[in-house]
DNA sequence: CTGAAAGCGCTAACAG
DNA sequence: CTGTTAGCGCTTTCAG
């Protein structure tokens, strides 16, 4: 290529890479015999020699939750905006492999985005040091170089308890999300909140998936509650389906809540109520974490309520 | 590194490498040292030599679709089994970018896997010869070293027509997918089968998505038919909903049927009578495509027909 | 403005 | 078994 145009490599590289001192008749003839011979450089020689491969890494618990492919969707739209790749991983839900695929993706990119709710905190000041930039997802960590966006979940949980108490509901069952998940204890802040003070909470163990909801409905229900919430809106869709298998109405006999604001959420019978949080700007925010100019420190995304029509006011007696 | 353990580089290399000849008492020295610095060899180089970069891309038109967050889980876990990287690109449903993030991921990455439902044959064909390997989703290209993994989705919409049929429905509204799309030319072929002969269908363009689906009903519904097929799932569920708030029963006063089985429609209600593909397995079969000793041929995958209960007999006098 | 040459970090080939 | 050396493809000095 260098041949056909009749130029040093050094010119072709000027030309190509822009805003170099080239005539402009050089220019254009290596222009044209890059384009006939379909001359792209090579990536690899181009990271090796500037040391940064314009790519980001992203890692989170499950490619395919619908909430973690939105926050890829934004930031890899947002990368491709300015040149840069997005390299993935999926973790299934592992702690050892959160790590493995932190540590191994950092030594590749620019900036790390890291959505790990178990990892310890030792191993995740590991992955800060290893990764050139580190952006977390409703996670902190004090380091300095990490930035994390954290969606306040509590004001959601809080938001929800107003909610249900201003109907009239006194016994709220809590389906919780994946064993020490921080984002799982952000919530639980929640309920420790003002708002929250004159209802009693049952715990119940359940996850995060649609299959997760629906287990965890007859346990739930062991406590009599007169409303529940789930940990998202996944397991809330998952909560109605298993009480309409029950013949329990929603929101006659029980309220439900969900927290997210998932696509399919405004489209459930009954439509869900929810706290809804943005994951596109979520995604955006933790890119722009990564540009020098933006501080490292943590952003708070809040939610609003959107009450739909899975929450009323109890019935007058207890179901059964 | 090299210095801590009093070893040339080579040797470094050979034992991190594995399976060269070096002696055990300065491997484990070096393991060692490599240990305590944290030292790992630069990717960048090693592609650069190798000239692979274990890496696979993915370009979907939208990242965010679950549809094709399920294929992306598929394969990058398929592909982390084996070390290999995953980049991934979505395309905003636009055949430019879909060409554009296609050529340039190309030069990344060993392998690509491309869903691009509008690209026009010469550039996928451009994007063949730019590509180590190319495999593509739901749609085929006569070309040396390019597999495709297609869905029949023409089986799909006609053992849905052939379901409905046997209920006795005779008008049957099809909500198109995105025009020009070549996975709805596929659907579209089910309506010339035999199965399908009975019925009289009338095409409604509509989308992909679930607000496509919502905005197509209004439509459809002039034709009074009394079985709707949706496009895809995401689609079926946007129209429920707005026949809910048209008043309208499923499936007392019409059918519907959609396509792709989404983890959400057994969940809907009522649940959703789809063709279910497993988009785990696409994702799997189009990574089997890249290792060198499977065939470039074409895959095709069945999928199978799941009744739920939105479809059941048409009404015996039309609604309205 | 353009060419020659060094070198990014690594591994394969070649000596020893 | 181990060290030295060349070179992957590019960009960036440094000369001219």
């Amino acid at each position: 290529m260098a041949r056909l145009a009749e130029v040093s490599t050094a010119t072709v590289s000027r030309v190509l890479s822009g805003g170099k001192p080239v005539s402009p008749e050089v220019a254009d003839r290596v222009r044209v015999a890059a384009q006939d011979v379909g001359y792209r450089p090579n990536p690899a020689a181009q990271t090796l020699l500037r040391g940064s491969s314009r790519t980001v890494g992203v890692v989170v618990p499950d490619l395919g939750n619908p909430y973690f492919a939105e926050i890829l969707k934004g930031v890899a739209s947002e990368a491709a905006a300015t040149e840069h790749h997005t390299l993935v991983a999926g973790t299934d839900e592992d702690p050892e492999q959160e790590y493995r695929s932190a540590i191994e993706l950092a030594r590749w990119v620019d900036g790390l985005l890291l959505c790990a709710p178990r990892m310890s905190t030792p191993r995740l000041r590991e992955v800060a040091e290893a990764a050139r930039r580190l952006v977390l997802i409703n996670r902190v960590l004090r380091h300095s170089a990490v930035g994390s966006v954290v969606v306040d979940y509590h004001l959601g949980v809080r938001a929800l308890c107003e909610h249900l108490a201003s109907l009239g509901h006194k016994r709220i069952a809590y389906l919780q999300g994946p064993t020490a998940a921080w984002s799982d204890q952000q919530r639980q802040r929640g309920f420790r909140s003002p708002e929250a003070s004159g209802l009693t909470i049952f715990r119940v163990p359940c996850g995060s998936t649609l299959v997760d909801g629906q287990a965890a409905v007859d346990e739930a229900l062991t406590y009599k509650p007169t409303a529940m919430i789930c940990f998202n809106d996944h397991v809330a869709v998952g909560v109605l389906s298993r009480l309409r298998e029950l013949g329990l109405s929603v929101p006659g006999d029980i309220s439900v809540a969900g927290i997210d604001n998932a696509p399919m959420s405004a489209h459930t019978d009954p439509g869900l109520t929810t706290y809804a949080v943005s994951t596109i700007e979520l995604g955006r925010q933790a890119w722009e974490r990564f540009t020098p100019r933006v501080t490292t420190a943590t952003t708070h995304l809040q939610g609003e309520l959107v009450i739909r029509s899975s929450t009323a006011p109890p019935p007058h007696r207890p179901h059964r």
